[in-house]
RNA sequence: UCCUCGGUAGCUCAACAGGUAGAGCGGCCGGCUGUUAACCGGUUGGUUGCAGGUUCGAGUCCUGCCCGAGGAGCCA
């Protein structure tokens, strides 16, 4: 993994540069970039601080005003000649390279034939980022990003400044920057876009992420002046914030979130690909229902109604039968008018599906799963949940075995749950007949007396899905199983041992009223060597809420889609 | 679809019993060498969700509507 950009590819920064001239001021946004590639790009920025060409020929790059690619040379500038015929393809090369091939010959560009002499410039900090800061303690780095927040202390500034892989405290001394820096600084509004040099130190008093580190500024170059922010480091509403959240997703909270989301998503595919499974995509524009009960997003396809997929499972379910151990990874889409904090209309779901496999052997397959997910969280993503001020301590518990409960003791333990409770209003809610399928509040309950993630297994077979294997000697009773995480966080998988014999899916589909025409490909699996198969899907946000330790799903996917939000 | 709560400055909220619409934060100006959502002084900021009604007078009371949140239902 790359942790430092090289500079050859990034020498876009000059210590010592005269800020107040390199810095843009607000610009339209039309004339943006070429403003931009003119700061970075342009070496007017080097030559001033290093003493200019008297006949201003770096003026005349193109590079500054038009384009990003390599600039002209003005006659008498040599070195410049021969950096170019080196190029092969000069059209080709960005200016920065260009700029940092000028760099190595310095003495000779800035003795331009007019005989202007020009100081050696220092050496240019390397451009690294927070998160690998702890590396260069005592040396001078370039960062890139944004401003946090600010604390203007007069002769001193605190800028709190984050890259995307971290935040990190910079602090501005007047005494030890030149003016223009300094004046630049106090000009940063939050969010406003910067590069900043300076020494790495470690300090206990600096906050951020990692934190203990902080950067004493040498120099700044200002890329954007930011417009008046709209979110503050304070409390907003959730609307307010649902609105923007274009920018919300900037705010550490959210940005940690998110980090740890990015990590279970890996995690899964990391266990899954070192476990024989093969990553299969199936169809999003789907032509019927797979369960033929949700209700599904219907598009016009030209000019048949298609619906967006709420499962890959059945095409899983043939992708076995060539491949073995299969999984699908993709968006899932239910149209179902659910307001709550556990639901959105566009989640993502990982479903492994696992030929010669019964529903015993599914539940390891799972434990396991789900238990490198959390391993790798806390092990990799410790700085962010600890930024969530997630306590840890139930997430390090989660190992298999996991407890596993029949449908009938969960009901059981219900109705014991009733007795117990003092509040009416619970007893009210925890009433279940055998053969419903339990609801947010029963599942939030039973969590609460387990430690880690608990299978319940054995439904009903009226309450699941047509292709469940019926329990042997139990027809009432099928061969699914639910995980429900502990906390009262609830399902975060659902699974069974599919219906291996023809005859019997057939009559199912009979007893469901689902149309034969539309699956009889998916009968056809099961005359050409049938087997005992099973497979479970893993909802990513509620997973990701579960580790986060948050309440609601929105928050853990980066643009959530809910009833009564699609922007933006 | 049902129940509950809410909509006032850019943001978070206040405004007693119907009587001049306010505070903090943010922005702007000034001060401060260790801030952690800094602090201090000054300053800026309003179609009180929309429509109608009662009243001398409505953010406040009444009617209707719109929007949002939480929960239920629904939901592998």
């Amino acid at each position: 993994m790359p942790v430092t950009l090289s500079p050859q590819r990034n020498p876009v920064f000059t210590p010592h540069t005269p800020v107040a001239e390199a810095t843009p001021p607000p610009q339209p946004s039309a004339t943006l970039r070429s403003q931009l590639w003119s700061d970075f790009c342009s070496p007017i920025g080097p030559m001033q601080g290093g003493g200019p060409c008297s006949q201003g020929h770096v003026r005349t790059w193109s590079s500054a005003a038009e384009s990003p690619y390599l600039p002209e040379v003005p006659d008498g500038c040599e070195d410049g000649r021969r950096a170019l015929r080196r190029n092969k393809r000069p059209g080709r090369l960005p200016c920065c390279s260009f700029w940092s091939r000028i760099r190595i010959t310095s003495e000779g560009i800035l003795n331009c034939s007019d005989g202007a002499q020009g100081k050696r410039r220092k050496p240019m900090a390397p451009v690294v980022y927070i998160q690998d800061i702890d590396r260069y303690v005592g040396q001078e780095v370039t960062l890139r990003g944004w401003l946090y927040s600010r604390t203007d202390k007069g002769k001193l500034q605190f800028l709190q400044v984050r890259d995307g892989t971290g935040f990190i405290q910079c602090v501005v001394f007047q005494k030890e920057v030149p003016e223009s820096v300094f004046a630049a600084a106090t000009r940063l509004t939050q969010e406003s876009s910067l590069i900043v040099t300076g020494i790495v130190r470690q300090d206990p008093r600096a906050p951020g992420v990692p934190g203990g580190y902080e950067l004493g500024v040498t120099d700044l170059q200002v890329i954007q002046i930011a417009d008046e922010y709209p979110i503050q480091p304070k409390e907003h509403g959730v609307d307010f914030l649902l609105d923007h959240r274009h920018l919300w997703i900037r705010s550490r909270r959210q940005w940690a979130i998110l980090r740890v989301r990015a990590t279970v998503i890996r995690a899964i595919r990391d266990w899954l690909d070192s476990h024989g499974f093969i990553n299969l995509d199936t169809p999003i524009l789907t032509p019927a229902a797979c369960e033929g009960t949700t209700t599904l997003f219907q598009t016009d396809y030209f000019g048949e109604p298609a619906y967006l997929s709420q499962s890959g499972q059945l095409y899983n379910e043939a992708n076995i039968y060539a491949f073995g151990r299969v999984y699908c990874f993709g968006p899932t889409f239910r149209a179902e008018k659910s307001k709550t904090r556990r639901h959105l209309t566009e989640f993502w779901m990982v479903e492994p599906e696992i030929a010669f496999c019964d529903l015993e052997q599914l539940m390891e397959i799972e434990e396991q799963l789900v238990t490198y997910i959390v391993q790798t969280c806390l092990r990799e993503r410790a700085r962010e949940l600890a930024l969530l001020e997630r306590d840890t301590r139930p997430l390090e518990k989660v190992e298999p075995p996991f407890p596993r409960i029949s449908y009938d003791e969960a009901l059981e333990l219900l109705a014991q749950i009733r007795e117990e409770t003092e509040d009416e209003n619970l007893k009210e809610l925890l009433k279940i007949e055998w053969g419903s399928d339990f609801g947010s509040p029963h599942e939030t309950e039973l969590t609460k007396r387990f430690e880690k993630p608990v299978f319940v297994y054995g439904y009903p077979t009226k309450a699941k899905a047509f292709y469940m294997e019926p329990w042997p000697g139990r027809p009432e009773v099928c061969k699914s199983v639910d995980l429900l995480a502990p906390e009262g966080y609830g399902e975060i998988t659902g699974g069974s041992e599919r219906i291996s014999d023809p005859d019997l899916l057939i009559q199912r589909l009979k007893e469901w009223n689902l149309p034969r025409e539309a699956f009889e490909w998916y009968i056809d699996l099961r005359r050409y060597g049938s087997v005992p198969h099973s497979g479970f899907g893993l909802g990513v946000e509620r997973t990701v809420a579960w580790i986060c330790g948050i309440d609601h799903l929105r928050e853990a996917i980066p643009f959530p889609r809910t009833l009564k939000r699609v922007y933006p």
